[in-house]
RNA sequence: GCGAUCGUAGCUCAGCUGGUUAGAGCAUCGGUUUGUGGUACCGAGGGUCGCGGGUUCAAGUCCCGUCGGUCGCCCCA
């Protein structure tokens, strides 16, 4: 082990293949999020502890153990976002975004969690974002389902990946079953899982969907949420299947899906794989109609999503490598020289390139093969004189010479 | 926060029940060839065996602690 200073625990240094991976889920992303008009936003990495607190609630230990939490210099309290949810509701009020609704907002980052590193599971990590603000409208729901779904397939993952939906109802609703699920939980007390009895008190609805064998049973046996819908709540998730049918997105009914935090209304949603361990989830989200109102404003409807970049990164088939079309080969000072100009005007004429500079011609010509480049232009004092480069196609071992004024042309044009 | 497991060169690993100067492959660099790569051959550099303590005549090897990785639990916005 080298010493110096070491990366911290649960970040990471992204490079070479796991780049190309990053890059190339993220441009996916930009693309597709394009086709269904959603606008690029930025917004801060870390804002006052205030902003996630208010809108995850007190209660649970979210934010006293899973958030990144300091004081600045001044003494406030800062959190680095552990979301992008919660920070895009802050700027929609603050910045008056209230005017454009409904807005359709996409953003991509890093966002941070204290927790303990598992596979797919970092302190700090990345995630792709989407949400649209302003819109009670169930179709909205379905155009962020499409968006996923397109998302994934166009990363080549869509077979290996299933959508798991359900509603939660609007608040009546969910009242009404929370309190039918304490009471089942309540009358099986003395069976629950010591994890499961502090979850009956803090968060009842996520014995739903328990790991424990104990709890099982219970867990299975317990009322669903379908005969506590009201009119209103089931006609809404109506809408969204039917929109999600119309669209030829697949779907599947997960009425154990749930969400702990109570401003999550109507439609939750997981895209989840088995390819990942216990960290099977792929990109999720729902709608949270209440999370505007608990940071102070008024009463607005949203709905969103996120994913993970690692997560879709190790899904992916490797990407091509990115490679320049050439790789110049100077011999001698006066070459080099005159390959630094060149240089400069291949790429300004579009051509991608770079130089080997290092070592003699075999170690030059075994650095522009290891470029993956096609080409390798060789320099030397010869061709200098005749105003030439020596042309060599690494993929045949074919070579030529030609004049420098059509280098440019020659290299672009394969 | 809890549990299991691992930690030897840049990377992947070997090192038997504790026993001399800790090894290999790949990678890197140099050379065989100061004008021709993807092949071959020769050579070189690079390791406080994660860190600290303990047991022992002797510790990479055994014990304790600690830090870190991995997998899982809790949590999952």
């Amino acid at each position: 082990m080298s010493k110096g200073p070491q990366r911290i625990r649960g970040t990471q240094d992204i490079w070479g293949e796991e780049a190309d991976r990053f890059q190339a889920v993220v441009a996916t992303f930009d693309r597709v999020r394009r086709l269904y008009a959603f606008g690029r936003v930025e917004v801060p990495v870390f804002e006052a502890t205030e902003v996630f607190a208010r809108s995850i609630g007190e209660t649970t230990d979210i934010v006293s153990k899973e958030m990144y939490t300091f004081p600045d210099r001044g003494g406030d309290s800062l959190t680095l976002r552990p979301e992008f949810t919660a920070g895009l509701c802050r700027a929609y009020l603050s910045e008056g975004w209230q005017q454009h609704v409904p807005l359709k907002l996409a953003t991509h980052g890093p966002v941070f969690r204290y927790e303990r590193p598992q596979k797919g599971r970092f302190r700090q990590f990345h995630q792709l974002d989407a949400e649209i603000i302003g819109s009670d409208s169930a179709l909205a729901d379905v155009e962020l389902l499409v968006l996923a779904d397109q998302l994934l397939r166009e990363l080549g993952i869509g077979e290996g990946v299933r959508l798991e939906l359900n509603t939660l109802g609007d608040a009546e609703t969910r009242d009404a079953w929370r309190a039918a699920l304490v009471r089942h939980f309540e009358s099986h007390r003395a069976d629950l899982s010591e994890d499961s009895l502090s979850r009956l008190d803090r968060n009842p609805l996520r014995i739903l969907d328990s790991k424990d064998p104990k709890d099982r049973p219970i867990a299975d046996a317990a009322p669903g949420i379908d005969e506590y819908l009201s009119p209103a709540a089931a006609d809404f998730f109506a809408q969204v299947t039917a929109g999600l049918d119309a669209a030829g997105v697949a779907w599947t009914r997960n009425s154990r899906l749930v969400r702990g935090l109570d401003y999550y209304r109507h439609t939750a949603f997981e895209f989840v794989t088995d390819r990942l361990g216990a960290q099977g989830t792929v990109l999720a989200g729902g709608r949270y109609d209440g999370l505007i109102e608990s940071l102070g404003g008024p009463a607005t409807p949203a709905v969103g999503w996120a994913a993970g970049i690692e997560r879709l990164a190790m899904l992916i088939d490797v990407p091509g490598r990115a490679r320049p079309d050439a790789v110049l080969v100077p011999l001698g000072e006066r070459a080099e020289s005159a390959a630094v100009g060149l240089l400069a005007e291949l790429r300004r004429a579009g051509v991608a390139c770079d130089m080997a500079f290092k070592g003699n011609m075999k170690k030059r010509m075994a650095k522009a093969d290891a470029s993956g480049a096609r080409f390798a232009v060789i320099l030397g004092d010869d061709e200098l004189d005749r105003g030439e480069a020596a042309v060599k196609v690494l993929g045949t071992g074919d070579q030529e010479h030609v004049k420098l004024a059509g280098l440019a042309g020659t290299l672009r044009g394969r």
